[in-house]
DNA sequence: CCTACCGATCGGTAGG
DNA sequence: CCTACCGATCGGTAGG
C-alpha cells in the first residue's frame, strides 16, 4: 500500500495524463465555439484519443464542461495576481495590481470570460451557486488587502465598494474584449491606470460636490 | 403603382409579418440557448411557420442571427435611456440616467449581453466591426450630454472618461447577471446609485492623495 | 483504449 | 407557404 512497485505495473506513461489532456482541450474548444458548438469527436481528436476512450474519463460532454468550468477557470489566476499586489497605501497596491493583471490576462480576455458566458448563456447559469460559493470567501479575503485599517476612504459599505473594483477589472476586460481593437489609442494606453485612478478618485474635481 | 388595390390582393393578413415573428422568435431562443443551441425547427415551430417557410425570408441561420443581432440588439434601448436623462448638473444628470436603467435593462440583464456574448464565443467577433462603427458615434454624441463644457471636471482624456462611464453600466449589468440573487441584499441595494457615485467621486476621501 | 455502430437531429433543399 | 426528403453530424454505447 506504501511504496510497494509490482513489476506488473503498467509501462510508465511519462506524466501522460489522458484525462487532463481532455480537459484542456475542451477548454480551448469551448472557448472558441462555445459548448454547443464543440462536439465530442473534436475534443477527443485533440486530446489525441479516440472518442469512446473520451467516455472511459468523463460520462458524458456536460461533465467534461462541469470539470473544465471548475477546475481550469482562471480566476485563480486573477486572483493569485491581485493579492500579490505590492505597495505602501491602496493607491500603490491598486496600480501594482493593474499592472500584474496588464501582463497575464489583458492579452487574453476571451479566456478569462468566455466560460462564464457559455455557462450563463448555454447552461442558463445552473452551475453557478456552487461557482459562487467557492469564489466569494477568497475574494473577501483578498479584498481585506486593499480596504482594511484604511483610514483615507470615505467608508462606503465594504460590498459595495468591493463591487465597484470587480466591476472595474471586469468591465475593463468586456470592453477590450468586445471593442479591443476598434477602440481609438487614446482609448486604451494606460486604460487599466486611468480605471483605478477613476475608481480612487472619481472623474470630478475633488472641491466641486454642486455646480450649475 | 400608388394606392390601386386590385381585387386579386391577398387576403389582407392584418398585420401579420412573418419576418417580424421569426426574429422574434429567433431573438428569445438564440438569447435562451445560444446560436448552436437553437434549430431552425424550433425556430420556426416558434414563429407559428414551417421550417420551409422560414427558409423563403431568410438564406442561412446565421443570416437569421446577424439580423436579430443588428436589428433587434437593445443597445438602442440602453441609449434611449441614457440620453433622456433629466437634471441641472453632472451629478443629477447621471444618478438620473441610472434611475431610467434600473427600471428597463436591470430587470433583464442576460438580454442585453447575450446577443453579444453569442456573437464574440460562436462567432469569434466576426460581426463586431460593422456593429462598433455604427454604435460609436452615437455613444460619443449621447455622452457630450453628460461631459461637454463642464469647469467641475479633472479633465481626465475624454474617451478613457467614457470608458470608464461604459464599463460602470457594463459591469454593474455583468455582477448583476451572474452573481444576482446569490448577492447578499446591501451588495445590491441602490446598487446603481452607488456605482455612480464612485464614478464621480472615488472610494477616497478628496483631501488623502497620499497616506501610510 | 479502439472500432463500429445506434437513433436522433442537424442545416438546408426540391418540388409543388 | 408546406411536405418530404438529402447527406452529415451529433451524443452516446456495445463489445472487445
Amino acid at each position: 500500500m506504501t511504496d510497494q512497485i509490482a513489476s506488473s505495473a503498467p509501462p510508465a506513461p511519462l506524466t501522460r495524463n489522458t484525462r487532463q489532456d481532455i480537459l484542456d482541450a475542451a477548454q480551448r474548444l469551448f472557448t472558441e465555439n462555445g459548448y454547443h458548438g464543440t462536439s465530442m469527436r473534436r475534443i477527443a481528436e485533440e486530446a489525441g484519443i479516440s472518442l469512446g476512450a473520451a467516455y472511459n474519463h468523463f460520462a458524458s460532454k456536460e461533465d467534461i464542461f462541469l470539470a473544465v468550468f471548475i477546475e481550469l477557470h482562471p480566476y485563480r489566476d486573477l486572483i493569485a495576481r491581485i493579492v500579490s499586489a505590492q505597495g505602501d497605501d491602496i493607491e500603490a497596491l491598486m496600480h501594482d495590481a493593474a499592472h500584474n493583471l496588464e501582463d497575464g490576462l489583458l492579452a487574453r480576455p476571451d479566456q478569462f470570460l468566455a466560460l462564464m458566458f457559455i455557462e450563463l448563456v448555454e447552461f442558463k447559469g445552473k452551475h453557478i451557486s456552487g461557482f459562487f460559493q467557492e469564489i466569494f470567501p477568497q475574494i473577501i479575503v483578498a479584498s481585506q488587502r486593499f480596504f482594511s485599517n484604511r483610514e483615507n476612504l470615505r467608508g462606503l459599505p465594504p460590498l459595495i465598494q468591493l463591487r465597484g473594483l470587480l466591476g472595474l477589472f471586469f468591465s475593463y476586460f468586456i470592453t477590450e474584449w468586445v471593442f479591443g481593437e476598434n477602440l481609438p489609442p487614446e482609448a486604451r494606453e494606460n486604460g487599466l491606470h486611468y480605471m483605478v485612478d477613476i475608481y480612487l478618485h472619481g472623474i470630478m474635481k475633488p472641491d466641486s460636490k454642486e455646480a450649475a
